[in-house]
DNA sequence: ATCGTTCCCGTTATCGTTCACAAATCATTA
DNA sequence: TAATGATTTGTGAACGATAACGGGAACGAT
């Protein structure tokens, strides 16, 4: 089998075509200054002339660092996971690190032994799990960290007393929409809510129950559907809430593409949004924006999460403190007003 | 500066603990047979309690096999690439490669030698290009590979004599897409088209010219408005059209975020779709089943895209020739009929 | 003339693994 | 009995780079 090997060219074959020592040109490439400029110039020519490129693999080897990072991530192909890996891609640019990334087959994928281990063979100095808690996936990981594992840490998981983690406030971005809806005078306020194994799902549910209990409407148990977070699912879950509580006059759905079903159904059935009904999304999609009515909605800033998840954990790899402290980031959320609720003061 | 090194185990430290020489363990680890029962078991033991994990890197560069693949992208954020890149990954995991991901700052970065030389020098045994084509930065990164370099594909990108493209028809979609509106009896139909720095753009437009030319309606540059991608340039895209050519009754929109952008605009000024305007869009993301009225799109095979770019890739890299035959791969788009346009038929 | 610096460069060992080959052990056959 | 073969194991070099150390040359100062 070919492996297009392409005779490398490696430092030796520098040194020889130069006449010097390979740590000569070791030291060249590394721009240290104990090099003649004469000779540095030779080596850099010859290093352009051949097309050199050192091997960051060997470089890797000697030095017990690989300036690599690793994630683990879920679900590639949705919008929310693939903004968090832009934000992990972009900050590994700019910090000038590589970066492997590893998909797991399932979002519950308990066994990521295998995972964990193709990252540490690689010689990774940091991995990011950005999967989703759901079920106790993220228990079951922690358990099968081997003892040996580079710094790690969990974006939107549970905040832990032994790793670092980096969430978004779903709580209290639910817990705003719900209370925005209050305030614009709705009183029968539903919940569409994720598939409660989804961590986040749990959390912007238990943000809806605290601010309706806060103002005294509680709803012990009503007042809600559960979707799966696609479109289809939302109308399907709205369905449910009219017929059961056909006096419901807003709804917070967890997801705006929930959301968004929800809207096919209201538009085909007349129901007007939002004067019969008040909607308030969650992730603030761009297109949001363009649904009619356009969505009131909550940010969520998942490319951000992966910013700082890079960055939090270079300050781990590079600091000092060879037990670095564990801490939980919490990133706040904000309500965008648009025209699928009744505007600010109204009631 | 704590690395965090973590005494790693060595294959030395089993070699000593099991009283044999490091060879016999690295026979275990491979699975080779001449290795008597006993001794393998021994061995396997003291892996399993040791938590010994072979070092990937040390097996790469003696074997100059890494078992790694890179993808260099941009736009992550965009459901688009994110999809592609969830292809790519997926069949990597499958492959049993690790893909080493690079983001680039920008759709049309120019100089891409460093993103490609720290490919290399983590030797990647082949490249995917998924940046979309735009202005000639194809054309520069062609001309600007090193001499050696590994295989490398380009996805979305035109046919070239010199490297393996995959690409998907965006000619042929617009084309049916033109043709169907015009089956249905509409003949003022206009086209918002991306900006024409991409290569997608201009072949949608390419299809939807060629398409009003063959049936007798010749656009003559007219009936047209170009946009940005994004749902905001579509809502504007359409306000030019629609003051410029009154009598437009259709119009093909060259993604379903634009096409939302339109929708918008048709709310609020009461143009009833399909019946005073039909649209047809491009992608079939999963939220335009849901726009009121669910749009009528081209599929657009992404996912595929990404898993057809690595098997091509693995079979260069493990086949058995060392020159792999040039291929230009065009991967089929499908029309979905749905309520923005009038039913088949119709006319 | 001797010494100490500074500057430049080379030597040797090392990172963790595999390859090619050699050597040892044991059983089998002439 | 000795030779043959099969099975199992070990030895040294290699992959491509860097770290640690040492040594020679040139210089000024004593």
């Amino acid at each position: 089998m070919s492996r297009h090997v392409q005779q490398k060219i490696t430092i030796k074959d520098i040194a020889k075509l130069c006449g010097v020592s390979t740590q000569t040109i070791s030291r060249v490439i590394n721009k240290r200054p104990d090099v003649s400029p004469e000779t540095r110039e030779a080596v850099e020519k010859a290093i352009a002339e051949m097309g050199y490129r050192p091997s960051a693999l060997a470089r890797s080897l000697v030095q017990q660092r690989s300036y690599t990072l690793g994630v683990i991530t879920a679900g590639l192909k949705y919008l929310g996971v693939s903004q968090t890996l832009n934000g992990i891609a972009e900050q590994c640019e700019v910090s000038n690190y590589a970066l492997l990334v590893k998909e797991l087959p399932r979002f519950d994928t308990l066994n990521i032994v295998p995972v964990i281990e193709a990252l540490i063979s690689r010689h990774v100095e940091g991995i990011i799990f950005a999967a989703p808690e759901l079920n106790e996936n993220i228990k079951m990981v922690q358990s099968q960290l081997p003892s040996f594992c580079p710094p790690i840490i969990f974006i939107k998981s549970q905040a832990n007393p032994n790793y670092t983690t980096i969430s978004v406030d779903n709580y209290g971005g639910a817990r705003k929409a719900v209370e925005y809806l209050f305030s614009v005078g709705k009183r029968k306020i539903g919940l569409i809510s994720g598939p409660l194994e989804w961590l986040e799902a749990r959390q912007r549910k238990q943000g809806w129950e605290d601010a309706l209990k806060s103002v005294g409407e509680p709803t012990t148990d009503r007042y809600w559907a559960q979707g799966n977070w696609s479109a289809s699912s939302g109308e399907a879950a709205y369905v449910e809430l009219s017929q059961k509580y056909p006096d419901i006059d807003a709804v917070f759905v967890s997801n705006d593409q929930m959301a968004l079903g929800l809207y096919h159904y209201a538009h085909e059935h007349n129901i007007r949004i939002p004067d019969d009904l008040a909607v308030v999304g969650f992730d603030d999609t761009p297109e949001s924006a363009y649904f009619t009515p356009p969505l009131t909605t909550v940010t969520h800033p998942l490319g951000e999460l992966g910013i700082l998840a890079v960055k939090t954990l270079l300050t781990q790899i590079e600091g000092e403190d060879p037990q670095p402290p564990v801490k939980a980031i919490t990133l706040q959320t904000q309500l965008i007003v648009r025209h699928s609720t009744p505007p600010p003061g109204q009631s």
